[in-house]
DNA sequence: TACACTTTTCAGCAATTTCTGAAAATTAAA
DNA sequence: TTTAATTTTCAGAAATTGCTGAAAAGTGTA
């Protein structure tokens, strides 16, 4: 398994980024790599294209099942396993929507309920939720979206986001709309 | 310098998710805190309250600066800096947006750029490139969005996010219209 | 069932990141 | 200026995270 030079300094960046994604460096590299490459890969092609040991991709390949951001395939005589990412982009991006979502913003909306739940025992505490409130609102109104974006087609998705610059100006015309 | 336990809870809180942001434990912690507190807070008052030493707080704030999340005050007759953050939860929500795109983004779509320029020496290159353009159009769109939300007023954000799952049926009715 | 092949797990080592105390630099009042 | 208060820097320690090889578990074929 040999990776082109194109193929490597954007396995390479991917590296570098994974950190500052949730993921880690391996992983973002691990990713690329499947991406990037046409055929599905077993562990053993990862392993070598990627200099990392044989435990680590299959360390790596599970976290990325935990993400839903690969698929699974099966070449006939052969009991290895393949895989591969999605063709359509869009449903990477959708994936990791969701994903991203479940781990960054759910947990945290679940602690700002129940802080909203007790009852302010002094005027800090008035503030702390008066605060949390506000941020709670805004988390959920994220949620809601990215609900929905979890349920739009990849066509739709696509609509909406070359909307772009487009977005202002439907506001506007429903909050004209609205106040006639 | 004490915290009540409802602003604890949620300080932790902060704490654990620091690390899936791009933040680490400490820097969740301290803006958990200067959110959550009325007052502005000096140095001191942070390393107390998080237990943790006075450079530390140093090097927090001077990250917290650079993602510019936090606003500095004086008080008069108090050579300390007091540090604050924005009343206005929409304000931390788009710095946020526009920090996490110039981190997390830009440098990417620099690196797609890159490669989309090199020509395609083999079947292998034809595809990666292929798929790098994929990844860019989407970026890019994610790119601009984010560029226009940077430049809507909180109000208007607001709207928009309030319009949840009405997002569909505006995509819906401008499809209908544009055919007609 | 036995077997060869493949994947997963995990204890311990390695690398990276985070944190601290001490010292240096900065700031502003006297 | 000098001085005292405050903030910043940074080398090394501590903690966390990531990686490996070896062994265990799982899987399908004969």
């Amino acid at each position: 398994m040999k990776v082109t030079p194109m193929q490597q300094s954007l396995i390479s960046h991917f590296g570098e980024m994974g950190s500052r994604w949730g993921l880690n460096r391996t992983l973002g590299q691990m990713y690329a790599l499947i991406v990037l490459t046409e055929a599905p890969l077993n562990a053993d092609q990862i392993s070598d294209a990627l200099l990392i040991s044989r435990s680590n991709v299959s360390m790596g390949l599970k976290e990325l099942k935990s993400w839903n951001l690969i698929r699974l395939h099966h070449i006939p005589g052969d009991r290895k396993e393949y895989f591969s990412a999605p063709q359509d982009i869009w449903e990477i991006a959708r994936t990791l929507i969701i994903e991203r979502r479940k781990r960054e913003l759910d947990p945290t909306l679940t602690t700002f309920r129940n802080a909203l739940l007790e009852k302010p025992s002094n005027s800090a505490d008035e503030y702390t939720q008066q605060r949390v409130q506000d941020m709670h609102d805004l988390m959920e109104m994220v949620t809601i979206w990215s609900t929905e974006l979890q349920n739009m087609s990849s066509e739709k998705l696509s609509t909406l986001l070359k909307l772009g610059s487009g977005i202002s100006k439907i506001i506007d015309a429903k909050e004209k709309f609205l106040k006639k």
